[in-house]
DNA sequence: GGTTAACTAGACTGCCTAGTCTATTTACAA
DNA sequence: TTGTAAATAGACTAGGCAGTCTAGTTAACC
């Protein structure tokens, strides 16, 4: 029934915290927070339905801290942004990152969840968005802010730009994803569009 | 209790059919499918809950005919798509009206309410795809490959240029509107950031 | 005016679920 | 070994809600 691998180095309550968390992710990320019981949660994270309330004092409390245990940055190897001198290729590896990222089945369960909730849990999405875009974005400005200096491509606003460069990432895939539809059509020429991204956006940045 | 205004053109029961639809799509896109009851559609809609019943069968055929009400498709001005010469105008004309829809309350709710139930109601979300986005993005693609004829500009894969150019524009106020943020901080420079979009598009696509 | 179909109010069933309570068991620490 | 803190199973309360039923009312149409 213990559905989670228990770690080694932590208390067993500590470990019952973990598997207590783990499973309402899950349940609450796969099947929406109001179609998901306690008791489900209990169930899946082999624990008894005493013992989440001991930890977690309603189903509140336990649906934010399990959103908020995902939204740990996602660190992005930061090496990528240092040679402000070659933006193609930094930008083609943050392409190949970001582009994974956005449509990873983690990443937008965990998105939905915080647009479905936000009426009434508009503390998640707060957290979702520092965590995961923000940061992003504030990478990317950051680097934009470099790459400008040298005077080899002109950026208007940097924040913007790196605002219009992730969205345009998104592509038509990922659109389709956040509303559940079907993206057979699209795997294929997802590379393809990516690179395409990259390339218009140097170009109509270069001066 | 009547709170919305009938229609002299149809009968007693259309016009109730209609009340029941305007208020069921009222509370689902405002508070939510699961958290709306049908007691309090009844109520908004000023009728009684068996009359909704004997005109929908249940809450789940409620819902799904009153976005269907809303997914007529909007049909935007086709004559700004019409003179393939002027792309300028054309797309500044375009970004008006686009960048205030994806930012309008009643498209987003639409929007965030297909988000939310597309694991429940898969169905809604490809309704609201086809008579919106995929809608749109038909004739942007159209109109490009007119503009590419002319040679002026160059455009890759008409499609994809029309994703991205939408997706620009959306900006961070879309994606922290979706995600039911504060936008205090970004209204002022909206129109900036849409006008930007499209210089930049159209410098990157220009031969 | 009378027939019929639609609407109304509100009681009612049955189910689900958040959260509590109790009695028992497990595990760790001294 | 024993005492304590945590976990367990499962019964229980209380409230909400989808959907039904009934008996009475309204309104349109001939």
């Amino acid at each position: 029934m213990e559905s989670v691998t228990p770690n080694e180095n932590l208390t067993r309550s500590e470990q019952k915290r973990l598997q207590i968390l783990e499973a309402a992710m899950e349940l609450f990320c796969g099947q929406g927070f109001p179609n998901t019981s306690m008791d489900e949660v209990a169930k899946l994270a082999g624990v008894s339905k005493q013992t989440v309330y001991s930890h977690f004092g309603s189903k509140d409390e336990l649906f934010v801290a399990s959103i908020e245990s995902r939204c740990v940055v996602q660190r992005l190897a930061e090496d990528v942004f240092t040679d402000p001198s070659q933006p193609e290729i930094a930008l083609s590896c943050f392409a190949e990152y970001f582009g994974d990222l956005i449509v990873s089945p983690e990443a937008l369960k965990v998105f939905t969840t915080c647009v479905a909730q936000s009426e009434t849990h508009p503390g998640i999405s707060a957290l979702f968005f520092d965590a995961g875009p923000q940061h992003l974005l504030n990478l990317l400005t950051g680097y934009f802010e470099d790459v400008h200096k040298l005077g080899v491509y002109q950026f208007d606003d940097c924040r913007s730009c790196a605002v219009r460069l992730c969205l345009m990432m998104y592509g038509e895939m990922r659109l389709k994803l956040e509303l559940g539809l079907n993206v057979d059509g699209l795997v294929d020429g997802r590379a393809d569009y990516l690179t395409g991204c990259i390339t218009m956006f140097l170009k109509a940045y270069k001066v």
